[in-house]
DNA sequence: CTGAAAGCGCTTACAG
DNA sequence: CTGAAAGCGCTTACAG
C-alpha cells in the first residue's frame, strides 16, 4: 500500500499535522522533529496524495490548456510547441498543465472541456479559443479563476492574451518582396474575422500603401483551414496571372501553396518569389529553403504561463487586462 | 460558489446517498426520486467534483501517458498523433488523458513524471520510454497499475505493448530499391540497441538478402537523433561514394539528408532514389514528393488505449503480456 | 427501496 | 512550539 501522512505521522512519533507542516514548510518546527519527519518520509518513500491535497485546500496546483488540435495535422505543431513554452514554465513555479485538445473544433467541445476541468479544479485556464466571441465563459468559469487567452485577441470576457506581432510580421514580409521590386504580391490568407488573420491582413495593406503600390483585392485570396485549400488558391492565383511574388499568412496553407507550386514545377524565386508563415523545420528543406516568418512560439507559451502565474498571485485585486504582443521574426532563405 | 452533492439532495429533499447512486447508476432508485435529482443537479447546474470522488474510491478514471517530445522538435508529430489516438479512445470509455512530456531526454525525468502521476492516482500508464530497461517500474509501479508500452518493445518489465511494423516497413523499403536494378543501397539509422532501430536495420539485411545483394556495413550509418546527424550521414554517405539509393529509418534523420540532398543539389531519384520514415505532411511537398514508409500513429495510440481498458476491466489475473503488432505500409511518390 | 454514518488523505483554524 | 479535531465532497458498507 500507498503509505500516507499518518504512517509518516507515526514513524517520526509526532502528530499529522507536523508532518503537514513540515511538507508544506507552513509553520515553525523545531529542526529536530523536522528530520525525525524527513527521515519518516524517506523510509516510506512518501509522497503526498495531490488528490487529497486538492480536495482540502480547493486548490490544484493545475492550470487547464485547451488548445484546438486536429490529428494529423501539421498546424499542431504551433500549439504544441506553444504547449512546451506553458509547461516547462508552470512547473518551475511548481504548477502543473492539464492538456486538453479539442479535436473536432466545435464550440461545445471546448465548453465541455472547460466544465471537465472546473471539475478538477483547475487554478486557471489558458486557452485558444475557437470562439469568435468568447462571452460563454461568463457563465462557465464566472472569474473563479483566472483566463489567459493565447493566440488570438479574445472578445466577450476580459483576460490578459498573449499574442504574436502578426502585423509586423506581415508588413515586414510585403515591404521585403516590395523593396525586392515586387509590384504584384498575392496574399493567401486563412478565414478573416479572427484578429490574427485580420491583423495580417492589415500588415499587407499597411506595407503595399507604404510602398506606394495599390491594394488589388483580386490578389487576395481567402482560404479554409486545409492543404487542399492552400493549394487551390495557389493555382487560382496562378491562372489568373500577373503575380510575381506571393505571401501566405499561415502554415497550413504555405504547406498546400507549396505543393502546388511544386507539381506545376513553378521555379523559386525566379518564376515566383515567396514568403511563408511560421518557422518549421520543413520550410529549411524545400527548393529553395523558404523565407518566413516566424513566430515564437515557445515564447508566447512561457508568457502566456507567468502571465497566470501573477494573476494567481495578485489575486482578483487587479482589473486591468494586459495584451502581450511578441515580436515576430522575418527568417530570410533561398525563396525570395 | 460550486454547489456540492449535499446541495442537490437538499433541494431534491432526498438523502445525499441517493443522489450519488443516480449520479453513478449504482443501485436502484425509483423514478420518482430519479426525476426530482435530475432536476435538481439542472437546477444548481450541478457536476459532481472528480477530486473528492477520485479520494473516495482511489479510482481517478485518468491514464498517465508518458512521451518523449523536444521542443521545436518535427518527431513531436509522431508521439502527438498517438496521443491523439490514445485520447479519442480513452474518452469513449469514460477516461481521461494526463499528459507530460519528457522534455530532458533524461531517464530521472521519467521517473520523477510517473511519481507526479502515483501521486494523482492514475489508473493506467501508457509510456513510451526512452529507457532501453524499464526495469525501474518494478519499485515505482509496483503492479499498482498496468502498464502499456508503446512504440519500443520493453525490456524488464512485463506489459502490454504496441509497437508498428518496423521490420516489415523497412524490409518493402529496401526490396523496392532493389527491384528497381540499385545494388548499393545506404542506409541511416538512428542509435541501435533500442527494438526500432534493431529492426529496422534487420529489415534492410533481410531484404538485401533475400534479393542476393551484400551486406556492406560501409553503407550503413548510424546516426544521433538530431537533424544535424542526419544531414552529416548524408553527406558522408555522398563523399564515399558508390550508393544510387538511400533509405532513411526515422523522420528526423529523414529531415537532414533532404536538408543536405537538396543543398548539394542532387536530382532525385536520377542521382539518388530515396525513402525515407514516416508520412508527414511535408513528404508531399518536397522535390520531388517523398516515398515513405508510413506508420500507422493514431491507430497505435487508439490500439494502446484498448489495451489499457481491456487491462483495467480484466484485472490482475491475466499474467499473459500481448504484443500488438500494427502494420506499416509504403507510400510511393516520386523520389524512387 | 432509501438513509445515516464512516472514511478517503490531507490542511488549517483553534487550543494550550 | 506542537497537537486534536473539523471538514473538503464524495462513495459505500451497514441498517432497516
Amino acid at each position: 500500500m500507498r503509505p500516507g501522512i499518518k504512517q509518516v505521522a507515526e514513524l517520526a512519533q509526532v502528530s499529522i499535522a507536523t508532518v503537514s507542516h513540515v511538507i508544506n514548510n507552513t509553520r515553525y518546527v523545531s529542526n529536530e522533529i523536522k528530520q525525525k519527519v524527513y527521515s519518516a518520509m524517506e523510509q516510506l518513500d512518501y509522497r503526498p496524495n495531490a488528490v487529497a491535497q486538492s480536495l482540502r485546500s480547493q486548490k490544484s496546483n493545475t492550470i487547464g490548456l485547451i488548445v484546438p488540435i486536429l490529428p494529423s495535422d501539421t498546424s499542431n505543431f504551433f500549439f504544441m510547441t506553444v504547449a512546451q513554452g506553458i509547461q516547462s514554465t508552470l512547473k518551475k513555479h511548481g504548477y502543473q498543465m492539464l492538456l486538453s485538445n479539442n479535436t473536432t473544433e466545435e464550440l461545445e467541445e471546448e465548453k465541455e472541456q472547460i466544465k471537465l476541468f472546473n471539475s478538477k479544479l483547475i487554478d486557471g485556464l489558458i486557452i485558444a479559443s475557437i470562439a469568435e466571441d468568447v462571452g460563454y465563459l461568463n457563465d462557465i468559469v464566472r472569474s473563479r479563476y483566472p483566463v489567459v487567452f493565447i493566440d488570438r485577441k479574445p472578445e466577450g470576457y476580459n483576460g490578459d492574451h498573449v499574442v504574436a506581432d502578426g502585423y509586423g510580421g506581415s508588413f515586414n514580409a510585403v515591404k521585403l518582396l516590395a523593396e525586392k521590386g515586387h509590384r504584384r504580391i498575392g496574399f493567401v490568407t486563412g478565414t478573416l474575422g479572427i484578429s490574427t488573420s485580420n491583423e495580417r491582413l492589415e500588415g499587407y495593406k499597411k506595407a503595399l500603401a507604404e510602398q506606394g503600390l495599390p491594394y488589388d483585392p483580386s490578389l487576395v485570396k481567402v482560404a479554409s483551414p486545409s492543404f487542399e485549400s492552400g493549394y487551390e488558391c495557389a493555382e487560382r492565383l496562378l491562372a489568373e496571372g500577373g503575380i510575381t511574388a506571393l505571401f501566405i499568412a499561415n502554415n497550413v496553407l504555405t504547406m498546400g501553396v507549396m505543393g502546388c507550386l511544386q507539381e506545376k514545377k513553378i521555379r523559386i524565386p525566379e518564376d515566383l518569389a515567396v514568403v511563408g508563415f511560421d518557422d518549421y523545420d520543413w520550410t529549411k528543406i524545400t527548393t529553395p529553403p523558404l523565407t518566413v516568418i516566424r513566430q515564437p512560439s515557445f515564447e508566447i507559451g512561457e508568457k502566456a504561463a507567468e502571465a497566470m502565474i501573477k494573476r494567481i498571485e495578485e489575486g482578483q485585486d487587479n482589473p486591468e487586462f494586459r495584451e502581450y504582443r511578441l515580436p515576430t521574426q522575418l527568417v530570410l532563405r533561398g525563396s525570395c
